[in-house]
DNA sequence: CTATTACTAGTAATAATTATCGCTTAGAAA
DNA sequence: TTTCTAAGCGATAATTATTACTAGTAATAG
């Protein structure tokens, strides 16, 4: 809702430069030693910023669990999990786990898959009732 | 290839009683908060020492990303993703995203789902070789 | 060119998690 | 039961990824 005007600046334009030549997918501070060799001065504060501004644009796609602390689950036997995006809550979803797409994965790549997990994101029923 | 043996303290049982006994996905802190209602000089850490104890003994899951800091990447468009196990790499994957089960989720959970992850653990070539 | 305001470098602050350490205790063996 | 010892504990400090703050800088509209 809000319209942010978005500048490019050298620094965001050599950071999103370093990391669309790179197939790996770095770690903030890899990217930051990176673009120090075009901006020698440049802060990781400045990095991290605009990551995040190039994720909120479109731009790029940030790799993490969401939240910033880990959760916990009693069951231990392998399941998929719904979080609601609105209220950060996380369910057990009850339908079977595929086990066949693993041996699938590993037949058309060289990767030796031995387990996957698959998070779906959306709206619970308590945030859809509040909207 | 390290057999430790593990003593029931009454802590540890607790831990994994609160966590048993709920279909929330808790955090270590809330944990923590329910734990203290039993024994109420337990340390922060002591919770943290035994969820990863729990972990490992396969009782109970953790859901994180594994690694402790975010990635990075420069592609925007969802995609699937391989993780070696042995050297944290990160690999896309060429298979399509599956639409379809996102609406199959939706049908038949009172949640909206708009969008889901899928990640693949195992051995990437390099670590495969040297074994 | 000038004004506006997003952006930057540098640094301090935050917060989740882990390490350390001296004391305690579960559990095996005597 | 008593003894023994390494696993575990509470308290606290340390670590570390990330974010917030601030005074100065520079991209862009007019």
């Amino acid at each position: 809702m809000k319209k942010r005007k978005h500048r490019m600046t050298k620094q965001r334009k050599v950071i999103l430069e370093v990391l669309r030549n790179t197939r790996t997918h770095p770690t903030a501070n890899w990217i930051y030693e990176q673009v120090r060799k075009e901006i020698s001065n440049i802060s990781l504060g400045t990095v991290y910023r605009n990551l995040k501004l190039l994720a909120e644009m479109g731009e790029i796609n940030i790799l993490d669990f969401g939240s910033s602390y880990s959760r916990f689950d009693g069951n231990s036997k392998n399941h998929y999990h719904f979080t609601c995006t609105e209220c950060d809550s996380v369910f057990d979803l009850e339908i079977p786990m595929d086990q066949i797409i693993d041996k699938e994965i590993s037949n058309r790549t060289p990767f030796i898959v031995e387990s996957h997990r698959m998070e779906f994101y959306g709206k619970c029923s308590d945030c859809q009732n509040q909207m």
